[in-house]
DNA sequence: CGATACGTTGACGGAAATCAACCCCGGTGG
DNA sequence: CCACCGGGGTTGATTTCCGTCAACGTATCG
């Protein structure tokens, strides 16, 4: 099986954040995975689990989520291709919160073991990882200040502005337009609000003429305006290229 | 000048979380570093900044945050004896947040010079970071769901047990007592409430029986009750002994 | 075709924000 | 020495944003 295919979106990931010499890319090229496909709201891990290898993300959308004693769930992030999300079961033994997928997606398994290796023979790539865990830290730490101290039009506008910027940065956003197959209720989740919300939320971004949004897929149609809106800076999510649009 | 004791605040930290072998925590002890006292509420680096150097805090308390373009601040994270809060800095060149100390404090300042030949040398001390950057990264999950998904009360009891535990692991808590240099405002901004709901929300875990507060330091009085009124669970702490009652 | 998931709408209630005083205390300077 | 000031804490009154509850529409699918 040819794995090259899978491993190049995770390349192409990195490439977006950092710089890797050759030899690093390739070694990356050649690391063993196991490629699978799964359908939508499928667990990858979940709190607790152990488990002895990482997920790499090569299509679909997945988020990171944790459910409190009250039965209530609050995502953290969203996850797109090229993305490692549990990269930190390299280090941390045991998982604190749930990985799920959100679109029918392709998943490709790594093991620990090849990862470390790799990582023993690459400084550099140590180096590429650490960096995507701060920037994942500084996403985090965008999101308390977005849920923290922002309205739900600030928050929903906000959110919009960081998907759009991550996905224009691998390459997934075609005049405007993209992907997004997460439901209201799913927005809700990480964006700390409730559903209906939500909706009536969505519902004043649409009059205000920023977006629009048909089947799983949004178009902005006022980047300015929904950056002004969610009082978007792309500048935490330390992209090579800078801005998006 | 001897620093070897401001180093072995920050060998103390990492052993909290995982293993270092004696050669690391020589070089470490050995890391030449600039110890520098300050006043409470003093920038120690600004958004925009791009530092050369890295800050320990020796004894204090720090905090990380965020102004936003409408002037309200929120506190991503506090920061207490033996952290890095911007050990990122190696990696991110410039700064996507503030980090400031909230009592006076000691810090010293590491040359990112200095640390990188630290890792080059010590493959192990770049696990020990990295593992504490994915511990900083839990956490900042954790204070999400937390604002996202819990009452006032429920904040504000989470985080004061959080900050429970953290002392403890590094031997800052006697018989339930610990220092808490920080404002009921500085508490709002960090739970995204107001400073009178912080108030009335205080008032209410005292009257529960929960704790005490006196100048700043707060006592626990009822820890599983404390514990049970913020959801807390500290496995996302990933600390080695694991409970801190 | 009924079941289910998702989106939408209206009515109502509540948790927390806002606004505005007021208190206490330590510092400071006239 | 005391008046003044500012920061932090406290309180009450009022407002508002958002949650909850409940119903209904629509599309997809086994």
């Amino acid at each position: 099986m040819d794995t090259s295919h899978s491993a190049s979106a995770l390349v192409r990931k990195l490439e977006s954040i950092t710089k890797l010499s050759d030899d690093a890319k390739e070694a990356l090229l050649r690391l063993p995975m196991n490629v699978t496909s799964v359908g939508p709201g499928h667990d990858i891990v979940r709190e607790g689990d152990r488990p002895s290898n990482c997920c790499l993300i090569v299509e679909g959308f997945a988020c990171r989520y944790k459910i409190t004693p009250e039965g209530k769930r609050q995502i953290h992030a969203f996850h797109i291709a090229g993305d490692m999300p549990d990269l930190q079961s390299l280090h941390l033994k045991v998982m604190d919160h749930s990985l799920a997928t959100l679109s029918p997606s392709k998943l490709a398994f790594i093991a620990h073991h090849d990862i470390h290796e790799l990582c023993r023979a690459h400084p550099g790539i140590v180096s590429a990882f650490w960096r995507d865990t701060l920037i994942d830290a500084a996403v985090f730490r965008e999101w308390i200040t977005n849920i923290g101290r922002r309205t739900a039009y600030q928050r929903i506008a906000h959110l919009l502005c960081e998907i759009l910027a991550r996905l224009t940065a691998i390459g997934l956003v075609q005049g405007g337009t993209f992907d997004l197959p997460v439901t209201q209720a799913e927005l809700a989740d990480a964006t700390g609000l409730s559903t209906v919300h939500v909706n009536r939320t969505l519902q004043e971004l649409r009059a205000a003429g920023l977006i629009t949004m048909r089947d799983g897929s949004v178009t902005v149609r006022d980047w300015e305006g929904l950056k002004a809106a969610g009082e978007f800076d792309p500048n935490y999510l330390h992209l090579r290229q800078g801005e998006a649009a």
